[in-house]
DNA sequence: CAGCTGACAGATATTGAAATCTGTCAGCTG
DNA sequence: CAGCTGACAGATTTCAATATCTGTCAGCTG
């Protein structure tokens, strides 16, 4: 917690941003806090991040990072396509609940940053429709997907499905019988992707 | 435009705060907008309504059971199922794009009528999905959709087109591939509703 | 006397002055 | 001399005083 002596690095700046925005919420996070964090003068974290913007947006990109990361193991897994793209959607839709219900203030905290960074946030839906067109292709190539364009069927599975990742429904993931609304979806979607 | 000296309705009250709700927007519009739109003092409104929550509550119910009775027709359309079910996902689309594009700021003022009115958004949604399930029941006896349980395949069909009625994505309605996208996904809907 | 008025108390919103923050940069320091 | 500091101007936020609004009700009016 001490704020260790090292050179001040833009990763080292990330970190405590991440930890002010999860003490002040994104409202009340400013540069100054930052640098009292750091032990430094807010003049030290304008060298690294030329604008306030710009730290927020570095730390959006770095959380939406990591969920990609998560998933892509998903995608390479030695099952039958439909079988991983069940997999892939229940993954993330434990992965989105996980972060909503564990930490409510700081999930909310993200949800502010990320539609303040709209940029960001189009190229993490980008890499995560990447990652289903490859199952829904390897599945039209196995002979047991129908999909005339990969890519387009992938994003719209992944339309489908907003209501299981999409942040703005965060509060319906509460509801008891959210997990039998996710099932008929998904159902729904794999009997319609079925040659 | 004149305030007409007819007795004082609950109806008339209705149309002058869906007015000024219109003029004002829904942070600044108040009970005395709407008495001084009507001629007379605050304290007769309350006299029809027991609060400002109420009234609102009152205009939010108003407004989304027009957009209900719109819909309804399709329901008893002359046409097979399948078509039906088309027809009423692209009459809800349309409706609702019409809506959010001929007057946005109306359209976001019914927004945050809307989060404020959960209960009447919910008696809205399960009529809608009353809807969907008897055009998709209609389709069970013909022999042309398999569901094994009409209601809940209602509820799975309205949820995965959400993108394409729930108000929070009115900004994607105005991209240039939302029809498209719209298309893919009711595509793979009825693919997988199809016996 | 049914229905409306307008004064009122407490709650909520607006406003403008004071405090804080963002972003810059000349100069300090190791 | 590369990297950091801290004072500064202009932008933004906070806060407390002031104004407006909500909801009630005793009494007025047609």
């Amino acid at each position: 917690m001490a704020p260790t002596s090292e050179t001040l690095t833009a990763e080292r700046i990330l970190e405590a941003t991440e930890e002010v925005l999860r003490r002040h919420g994104p409202a009340k996070a400013t540069v100054v806090d930052v640098a009292r964090a750091l032990g430094v003068s807010h003049g030290s974290v304008y060298r690294h991040f030329r604008t306030k913007a710009v730290l927020r947006e570095a730390v959006t990109k770095r959380w939406l990072d990591r969920t990609t990361a998560a998933l892509s193991g998903v995608v390479t897994e030695d099952a039958d396509p439909e079988a991983r793209l069940r997999d892939w959607l229940a993954a993330l839709f434990a992965a989105k609940r996980r972060k909503a219900g564990d930490d409510p203030e700081l999930f909310a905290t993200y949800q502010v940053l990320t539609v303040e960074n709209g940029e960001a946030v189009s190229a993490h839906l980008a890499d995560l429709t990447g990652q289903l067109a490859r199952i829904i292709e390897d599945g039209v190539d196995a002979g047991v997907f129908t999909a005339p364009d990969p890519e387009a069927t992938a994003r719209a599975v992944f339309h489908a499905t907003g209501r299981f990742h999409d942040p703005g429904y965060a509060a319906a993931w509460q509801r008891h019988d959210i997990q039998a609304e996710f099932e008929a979806v998904v159902e729904l979607l794999v009997r319609g992707l079925r040659a």
